[in-house]
DNA sequence: GTATTGCTTTCCACATAGTGGAAAAGTAGG
DNA sequence: CCTACTTTTCCACTATGTGGAAAGCAATAC
């Protein structure tokens, strides 16, 4: 079976090109000016900027209407809160997120894979966090050990795409540990750029349908491993409860 | 000036009829059959099939592979992080959120109007909420006091919009109090779901160029009128000291 | 104050991409 | 095995989406 109309394989040209301007609108730092966003995707001025007042009517993309520059858009917001809103994984966790967080005196987050970018997609601050929030942070997954840990478990074509985006060093490595990480529950060892240590642990099963998705803690250096293992104990229980929830035993 | 390619006003009909799909998913809970798409929007059965591959390989869209059905993607929660995280409100009021949290011993949102939904794009759990957390809750904008803020400050169109949406006596209720609203730098009240009251403080600025935003706090009902102005008064104070961390005085 | 430069937006002609009717393929239930 | 419904593909057609050229706009330099 395959449909003509629609680029074999590659889907409309005009959605793929909408969808080709938001990914520009995303992997740059604020706003972008037409003409930058025409010379990254090779498209014509005149058809960047209908694509771009056909996004901005969606609400999906905004004009800055001082610098005329173009950036994201609100209306990826509510799309977003209703896509997460679904996820039986955060449904069926979320009940135990602020016990864990008393629990623990520490910020509990949880983060989903998205292509190769780690996401935090809730969060229940402690104290110990003071000014330093990132309650919408993303990432390269394997910066952080819940990315290690979901990385792992991808389908190949994601798994390559991900060694892709690395130096050689550090994919020689990551493709060493993968299968270590694949049949991991749990990981604690360091971030690559927050300067912290984190214990992740693995929420989804590999049945399930939505993305892969992780509890994290972050925790100081030099942790004893007596406090590391009370701590993976109380997350395991977490998920546990969770996994009843959801239909698992 | 008038581009006719695009549809005057309108924009590129292929990006409005896949706006228009994201749309009746965000509005749908959970996933919908291509025939049900077919039927609300009003396009073919293959036309509607090609959209949903292509926002398919965009990852905008998800189809279970069990029921075929179709959702919305993960793709959208990297493009909403990455709107979100370029927000100068959010990242101005950001540090100060654990010490109000703290403070005032309660949960604190951070909740933006978009179109006629309240989303809250942010919220410091206090230890009172227990089990029932909404960490991406969307709700009809004037459900809640923050929302009834937000809505007084947008332009006619939004808020006529908003008002269609109203049964007639709601909607004679909001317009008769939308002058005291927008006058308003705060509001005590209650929600019209939760069955909660909430107090609600605006951040934003009508010059702001990003959508209207307020902090939320629930409270029990029949809080004393000491405690509620203590509550406004730590929550100005956050308001006041990122406004001048974006360069308000 | 004027000219220049660069960006955004519109005009126009053209070709093909996107559309929908019809048909085929797939799947679940009786 | 048959039926009913859904999803996907095929096919012909035309209206839409494209890009070169031009116009409009705003900031900057002289």
């Amino acid at each position: 079976m395959r449909d003509d109309a629609g680029d074999a394989r590659g889907g409309l040209g005009t959605v793929r090109n909408a969808a080709l301007l938001l990914g520009l609108l995303a992997a740059g730092s604020g706003y972008l000016q037409l003409t930058e966003l025409a010379e990254r995707s090779g498209l014509s001025y005149p058809t960047v900027h209908r694509l771009l007042r056909s996004l901005t009517l969606a609400d999906l993309v905004h004009q800055d209407p001082r610098s005329a520059r173009y950036g994201l858009g609100p209306g990826l917001v509510v799309l977003s809160h209703r896509y997460l809103s679904g996820l039986p994984i955060l449904t069926a966790i979320n009940p135990y997120l602020v016990q864990l967080r008393d629990e623990l005196r520490l910020t509990v987050e949880v983060q989903v894979i998205v292509g190769t970018t780690l996401v935090t997609v809730d969060q229940v601050d402690g104290s110990e966090v003071g000014i330093y929030r990132s309650p919408h942070a993303t990432c390269p997954a394997l910066d952080r050990p819940a990315g290690r840990l979901l990385a792992a478990r991808l389908g190949e074509p994601d798994w390559q795409a991900l060694l892709d985006d690395l130096e050689h060093e550090a994919a020689a490595e990551a493709a060493a540990r993968r299968a270590d990480w694949a049949a991991s529950e749990w990981l604690h060892e360091a971030t690559r750029t927050a300067g912290t240590d984190e214990v992740a642990v693995v929420l989804t099963r590999a049945e399930d349908a939505s993305p892969p998705a992780a509890l994290a803690v972050a925790t100081p250096p030099r942790l004893p491993e007596e406090r590391v293992a009370e701590i993976v104990e109380s997350m395991m229980r977490a998920r546990n409860a969770a996994d009843r929830t959801r239909g698992y035993a």
